[in-house]
DNA sequence: TTGAAAGCGTTACCAC
DNA sequence: GTGGTAACGCTTTCAA
């Protein structure tokens, strides 16, 4: 493997001149530069990642944090990262995972052996545990989730509790004036995701608001679960039921139940919700899905973290952002998109 | 942060005896060592990892080279890359992220800088233009998929010649005697992924074996594809039909689809199928599904490269697995799951 | 506009 | 058993 004392030799300058040249951190005349380049491509030379990180004090690494909890919707999670890791590319910057098999050391280990500059870390929990670790280590981050206690922490997420609403919108559009809401699993319950409770309360306002009725129906993941709370809601419910959800597993089951009980989804009930993964929305045609935009989520996770880097402000206040869902597809009409991101705080 | 050269100065040895006490690689005395360790603990020191890469020629990273084809099933990538990644830290490595976004570029830059010690490739095609490149870099490399050219290369797949067999053998003992193989996407016919001759090979040998008649009918992953199929299989079928597929995406929809027909699947018609997400499995209660294992497959994945690493040997003569695929769920009955992994060449 | 040289924090060889 | 020290390949200050 050539190194830059090789481009150095071949171009007949010094080494430093070699490092300016592919910095740009200082004015190199024209015909300099052209020899040093013409020598790199000759020798096909690439940097060393450690040595450059050692003088420099950057790793150009970023560290994705991932929660591998059963409960995850592996085909979201994947989304979000493959749109990070584009993104993360576009400003020179590899991903590194860090899954949290060893909990919230894996941070302090990968911050710790300075193999990362930066953080970013998914499917944060109202109250996770990887939050005073981060904290601590006084590294930028970014969170994807909002933790119950945000101050002065970088937090973006979709904002769920205009999901709740557009979904009940939604639901009385289609002339319901009585809907459930169903579906989240039991660890979930406990308010560790957050994004749950803030659905239900912009679903809440919305039902008043328009004067329809709600209820709540919790259910776990699996499907028999699910099962019986479509169940209990067809036994109590007069006229055509409507089924809102912010879970993607009981959305991907749900047109499928409510066959099996001799329903057609969007005929004789209609299934409202949202998922992170627009692939799945192929998969949902009998429902009014709206789209909870990973991709915008995940590419403002980056940026903001870039912006911290740059910044190198060891406590850059903090900064909470909150992108509006989109309806995306809706039952048996064309789809209208309306983008427009947004942020608060 | 505190360097090895704290750690000496505060245990009182030599820069050269932290390094030793921590790779273990020469003998040190009892006390020495004590005394190293409680000031490691004390400094809560962490090696810096550019550091050593440079020093040690080793990043202890390795390259996970993912395709973001829009035709991945993201939920199972999402299976192999948890799976890799534990496996990695089990031996203390990390993984680097290599979407495919910059093409084979990327595998030469992160090989070229040095950021990671060795490969592993996923969803390999059948002539994969991410083989040459590899050849050509000369560093430790698994890929997982089958090419159509391996001399020379490791690769670890599952059998999907075996699954299948199985799948035609699941279809014969549900007294089927005519079934049809459905579903895989138009950019895969070109056999670009050729696990789809693979396994359409072991189905036919072993619907010829079992006297069972077998028809392929291709669909693209588009929902409207795949119900054309489906509506030319019941057109031309005699009896209760047997739909088999190799195909996630195709397994997920087919359910509903023949419902929409009013073919209750499992009663009126059979589905057959084999997928790498077990999570998926919940979803498709109605059907017969062959666990693909990509929890063994990855796992063996990082373990053949590690033993490449270690070896060091520039050309190890290439190596061929397949993991046989196991039948997790047989529609209505309790599943009988026998494990046995095989490795051929 | 360019070069020389001092680090950056490890590892590993050579002495003792 | 242990210590000194020369790499490792880059960045960046200081001089010119």
């Amino acid at each position: 493997m050539p190194t830059s004392k090789d481009v150095a030799a071949a171009a007949g300058v010094s080494q430093s001149t070699v490092s300016y040249v592919m910095s740009g951190k200082r004015p190199i005349s024209e015909k300099t530069r052209l020899r040093v380049e013409a020598a790199i491509e000759q020798l096909t030379y690439q940097p060393n990642a450690g040595a450059r990180a050692l003088a420099s004090r950057k790793s150009q690494v970023i560290g994705l944090v991932l929660p591998i909890t059963p409960e995850a919707h592996l085909g979201s999670l994947m989304e979000f990262i493959a749109v990070i890791a584009a993104t993360a590319r576009r400003h020179d910057h590899d991903i590194l995972l860090v899954t949290d098999e060893e909990g919230s050391q894996g941070l302090e280990r990968v911050v710790g052996q300075q193999l990362c500059d930066g953080l970013i870390l998914m499917q944060v929990e109202a109250e996770d545990e990887r939050i005073p670790v981060v904290r601590k280590l006084r590294v930028p981050a970014v969170f994807i989730g909002i933790p119950d206690d945000s101050a002065g922490l970088n937090c973006i997420d979709a904002d769920f509790a205009r999901a709740g609403e557009l979904c009940v919108e939604e639901m009385a559009a289609a002339a319901h004036t009585s809907g459930v809401i169903i579906g989240w699993r039991p660890r979930l319950v406990g308010s560790r995701l957050n994004y749950v409770g803030r659905f239900l309360g912009g679903a809440d306002a919305a039902a008043q608001r328009l004067g329809v009725s709600l209820s709540h129906v919790p259910a776990t993941s699996d499907r028999g679960s699910i099962e019986a709370a479509v169940d209990a809601c067809i036994a109590g419910m007069e006229g055509k039921p409507a089924f809102v959800s912010p879970d993607m597993t009981v959305l991907e089951l749900l047109p499928r139940i409510l066959r099996e009980r001799g329903l057609e989804p969007g005929k004789d009930a209609s299934v409202i919700g949202m998922g992170p993964a627009p692939q799945a929305l192929i998969e949902l045609q009998e429902s009014t899905v709206l789209d909870l935009q990973p991709r915008l989520v995940s590419q403002r996770a980056v940026e903001i973290l870039f912006s911290l880097m740059q910044a190198d402000n060891p406590d850059p206040g903090g900064l909470l952002e909150l992108i509006p869902p989109l309806v995306t597809h809706r039952h048996g009409t064309a789809e209208p998109p309306v983008p427009v991101p947004q942020s608060t705080r």
